[in-house]
DNA sequence: TTGTAGGCGTTATCAA
DNA sequence: TTGATAACGCCTACAA
């Protein structure tokens, strides 16, 4: 409940108050039902003169219909919330092409909701209420929402889509990926010969999404193929305090070491850290980091990671909205198509 | 105008239809009035016995009072928009959470809308439509819309806050900020002793948000020093391609040339380019970035850089949304929080 | 101190 | 083929 005073009157006093439907009907010399339906394509009920009319009066007042009507009388607004994770997403604005792109051919507004920082509890009161003000027409979840999240919002009457519920699969999809991040990590380090295998998470975001499905997937792979229990520790971004971590892991090992980062900045941070303490990589560690943007790619010694595809991780959500909302499915990708491949690089 | 045919309903059946104000009113033995009353803090008013009764009806029923409705009655809804530009904003988590925390004190929701690739002429035209459709209370512009545009909105009756109109300045406090940016890179090139300066941008993103402005900066301080306009050249995030375009660059060179980077990936790219090609930096080349991420420093070379003080430029707008909302002013920086400084590094 | 009534812009229903 | 009319949920003068 705003406490706000008027905002200022800036501009020029001629503070246009918009177009409405009535506006239209009278500038176009119909009812303000006629304008309705001819404007939400009824049109071919009607004289192809009358429909003409409107359109070109609504053309001429810049007619755009207000959502809080409409909200109003349909009980559902034309927006989809895009629920960004709160991770750091290199590319946001890609998926947001990808996702909105679909959306607004349909005629959806997308608005995306970043998740604060935040308590989980405190982020999803803000997205719950948000949800409950807007009505929207659906929620996109990029796989940052719990189940019972999901569910609650379900309840709401808005249809949700989600990795975890999109691909119609159990509830695992979405940790799926991401624990399949983690094992193709660890099967890797272990394919090159690493017998002991650790997880680096970035230091202070150890509760990042998806670190703990990450890491799960690890120990998922070294318990399965009888390798000792992944240990896991913080890396700071920054030169000393990667060395220094990386020589508190290295403490009293003798044997090969992988390690399978969090992000590609972890694994950069790691592999420069070794460089300066004489640790040979890939000789002494072996390091695989999670891609995060090209930084992994342009440094020397290039680094090894594992590549999540967007448009085939995205194409999950790409047919769970074409489904639920009759669009175009998206662009059949080819079998070979891998979600997750394995960069390979020079560091492990 | 969505062609959506209805969602195929999901949940279990008993879709409740959210709580209404009247449901309210019902529930705790009062009017709509009251309920509407109390809950937009006209509390003084009525006996405190009242006042309890509502609030604890709505807090049972989980009552969330309709964006429609509200923004209907009032001409403007509780929403702000958040423009995020189309960079590649490695922060944009945190710079919402700085934005959006002021303004969720004040009772608004934060809504972001990231200005997709496409045509700068289609992407306006989608915000504009948002702006319509919305109503939104306000529109904060991270620095990527034109002043027409921003003039355009206000128009609208939508009050505008902006790095442009925020500081009361004039049109150039964004250009400013980014033609800064490129000021002290040229400055710093400069003073280490290169006297041939170019300019280096993301390959395939020279349109890329600002990238203009800043290296406008760069070629004023050149202008103005009397060296030779300053070129410029696309750097592809790619091993083999950075160097390629290194090397063109250096063609026929004798003299040590510094260069200015459109980011920190651009620059890492050169600086290990130039290593694998025999390029001394900062010997023969001086390599200073812009501050994207902690990338550059984790690095070796520690990558030398433009760092801009995210608290401190957004201070402006933080500023202007306490002026036009009525809002608790940020606190005061220090008077030598600079917003740019350069970090130090090793590559010039 | 509380309630009544009218209107905000749109859509759906039904009558003309 | 079109046009009245009644919701939708909320806010606010004004009346009680």
């Amino acid at each position: 409940m705003p406490t706000a005073g008027r905002p200022t009157d800036t501009a020029a006093g001629d503070r246009a108050r918009s177009a409405t439907s009535a506006d239209v009907a009278r500038h176009a010399g119909v009812s303000r039902a006629t304008v309705s339906h001819v404007l939400n394509g009824q049109v071919e009920r009607f004289l192809p003169e009358t429909v003409d009319k409107v359109r070109q009066a609504a053309a001429e007042l810049g007619y755009v219909r207000s959502a809080a009507g409409r909200a109003l009388a349909m009980g559902r607004s034309d927006f989809v919330i895009l629920v960004a994770p709160p991770t750091t997403l290199t590319n946001l604005q890609d998926i947001v092409d990808l996702v909105s792109g679909d959306l607004e051919k349909l005629g959806f507004t997308v608005v995306v909701h970043v998740s604060r920082a935040e308590s989980a509890q405190v982020t999803s009161t803000r997205l719950h209420n948000l949800v409950e003000a807007l009505r929207p027409a659906g929620l996109v979840d990029l796989g940052s929402l719990s189940e019972d999240e999901l569910l609650k919002f379900q309840h709401t009457g808005c249809p949700v889509i989600s990795p975890t519920i999109g691909t119609g699969g159990p509830r695992t999809a979405r940790d799926d990926l991401n624990a399949s991040i983690g094992r193709v990590q660890a099967r890797h380090l272990h394919r090159r010969g690493y017998r002991e295998i650790v997880y680096a998470f970035e230091a202070g975001h150890r509760d990042a999404t998806w670190g703990r499905e990450r890491m799960g997937g690890v120990m998922d792979v070294c318990e399965r193929r009888g390798l000792t229990k992944p240990a896991y520790f913080d890396v700071p971004l920054e030169p000393g305090g990667a060395r220094a971590a990386l020589a508190a892991v290295l403490r009293g090992r003798v044997t090969p070491l992988g390690i399978a980062c969090y992000s590609d900045e972890v694994a950069v941070a790691l592999v420069f850290g070794a460089a300066s303490t004489g640790v040979h990589v890939p000789r002494d560690v072996g390091i695989i980091g999670t891609y995060s943007g090209p930084v992994g790619q342009i440094v020397s010694p290039r680094l090894t990671s594992v590549y999540v595809d967007l448009r085939v991780s995205l194409s999950g959500i790409r047919t769970a909205i074409a489904e639920t909302y009759g669009g175009i499915l998206p662009p059949v990708l080819p079998a070979e198509a891998r979600v997750i491949s394995v960069v390979e690089g020079e560091t492990a």
